[in-house]
RNA sequence: GCUCCCAUCGUCUAGUGGUCCAGGACACCGGCCUCUCACGUCGGUAACAGGGGUUCGAACCCCCUUGGGAGCGCCA
């Protein structure tokens, strides 16, 4: 039988760091088994789900590259089918009607825990033949009470739990509708899902939905039950450890391949190997090789590895990647397109960025003259340095031909003068063009530039050098 | 409280009974490189939670303790 895998997040928020990496994992295992990902919106808590979440998760799905095959199936549009399904099993006995109110479980749930007991549903309508007229009833389902639940489990391995410690649950509201356990059950049967990916916060549902399959006379799927994510502190990550949305990421400027590298990481090696490719995690991931604990998420590592996929991009790959954040920084298409090369400027950008932001706020003054110096720059390399920067004028007007050599050798002729260290020249240089202290290096940088946007960026300062005396 | 899960450097991990006085990566600290900032490179600090077993031998197997997490909803 050929793999079928899903991810099926509830619309009820952002897809969140968590939520990825186990759609990255059930996606991975689909596709390096020439497999089938399906992607299904549990949208039941009518309450909680809004339009806006669903269309973050299938932007954020898109936006990592993470493709379905099938899908989305939206688990409101499916009602029909969990209906037929309900009536067959009230109808066989595996599942029965309570009448019980809120008010009276509740109460046995309180009695329960005050005697050190874990609190659970008694079954009393188990036996109920009459109705009870003013009373909508849930559908629960009829759970046995002896012998033992196995789940086999492709990460933790076997996992007992004894049928007595669970309960008759509720898999239909008095409303009608059907609750979460009953639904990914039937789903999961009914969509053919071979394997079920998802995090070991369900581990203690799945012996639930065992029996259900069973009463259903299905054959359970493969589990795989995945660690949780935790912040940086170990805690449970929330929104307090900052961004937890995967489009905030983006926003961040971080690329989806990068991002992915540092999820499968998390719980899982191969070797010594940081950085992975998409082919290659495809290519080597391996479900049955996740750990069983928890991992922290480390946004320094994850930044570290966002620098080593912008270093690996081709150049014009990595522009294209670029162009939406330069219009952030307030650039716009023409302004882009009447500067340098982007593929060229980002290419000399990367090995000091490491993020997409980061980049074009470096990029920034190749594109738009900096409207004033930074003041402590200035003070320090143009102040005083009227005479050097109009030699610097006269000899990079007569540079042939423009370009980074003979850049530098102009550089190394005036910096022979002026105490024989390049720094002399090249940080007030440096200030005058790029507005700070910082840059790539300088020649290459003026190269790319062109000669008379750097002249006119030099004369400026130097007229500023000069009327501070 | 009950049930289930988990436990190697600060963090992510390698390690599946001897080759481990525990390897790699991030972060941190130092050197080198250098026109700035970075990149790179070289080196350093740093861990098998504790206690019992099993064994000639345990990070690896078993038990207990401790610590963490999850579940116990007419949420998913």
């Amino acid at each position: 039988m050929s793999v079928r895998t899903r991810f099926a997040p509830s619309p009820t928020g952002y897809l969140h760091i968590g939520g990825v990496r186990t759609a990255l994992y059930s996606w991975l295992h689909a596709r390096q088994h020439q497999g089938r990902f399906v992607l299904r919106i549990e949208d039941t808590d009518v309450e909680r789900s809004t339009h806006e979440a669903t269309a973050a998760i299938l932007e954020g799905m898109a936006w990592l590259g993470l493709d379905w095959d099938e899908g989305p199936f939206y688990q409101m549009q499916r009602m029909e089918r969990y209906r037929a399904v309900l009536a067959e099993m009230v109808a066989a006995g595996s599942a029965y009607h309570c009448y019980c109110s809120r008010e009276e479980v509740e109460a046995m749930r309180e009695l329960q825990r005050a005697n050190g007991e874990k609190p659970r549903y008694d079954g009393r309508c188990r036996t109920r033949r009459e109705p009870r007229a003013d009373v909508a009833p849930v559908i629960r389902f009829r759970s046995p009470d002896t012998g033992e639940t196995v789940v086999e489990d492709i990460i933790h391995g076997t996992v007992r739990f004894r049928n007595s410690e669970l309960d008759d649950l509720i898999i239909a509201r008095s409303d009608g509708t059907p609750t979460y356990n009953f639904c990914v059950v039937v789903d999961d049967w009914d969509m053919q899902i071979t394997h079920v990916i998802r995090g070991d916060d369900h581990l203690n549902n799945t012996p639930r939905q065992i029996q259900i399959l069973q009463a259903l006379g299905a054959t359970p799927p493969i589990y795989a039950h995945v660690p949780m994510i935790l912040g940086p502190d170990k805690q449970k990550l929330s929104k307090r450890h900052g961004a937890v949305s995967v489009l905030q990421y983006r926003e961040m400027g971080y690329l989806p391949e990068a991002l992915l590298n540092f999820l499968v990481r998390l719980g899982w090696a191969h070797g010594d190997q940081e950085v992975f490719t998409r082919e290659e995690m495809i290519a080597l991931f391996h479900i049955e090789e996740v750990n069983k604990a928890a991992s922290a998420f480390n946004p320094e590592k994850l930044l570290w590895l966002n620098a080593q996929h912008l270093q690996r991009l081709p150049a014009a790959d990595l522009a294209q990647r670029l162009a939406p954040y330069l219009v952030a920084q307030g650039l716009d298409a023409p302004a882009c397109a009447q500067g340098p090369h982007l593929a060229a400027v980002a290419d000399l950008l990367r090995e000091r960025a490491k993020t997409l932001v980061e980049m074009a706020e470096a990029a920034v003054f190749f594109y738009r003259a900096p409207q004033q110096w930074e003041a402590k720059d200035a003070e320090k390399h143009l102040r005083h340095q009227g005479a050097l920067l109009s030699e610097l004028h006269g000899a990079l007007a007569a540079a042939e031909p423009w370009g980074a050599s003979a850049i530098h050798a102009v550089i190394q002729d005036l910096a022979a003068r002026y105490e024989g260290k390049m720094g002399k020249v090249a940080q007030p240089l440096r200030v005058a063009v790029a507005g700070k202290a910082v840059s790539p290096p300088i020649d290459l940088t003026l190269a790319l530039l062109g000669r008379e946007e750097t002249l006119s960026r030099l004369e400026r300062a130097r007229r500023w050098a000069e009327s501070r005396g």
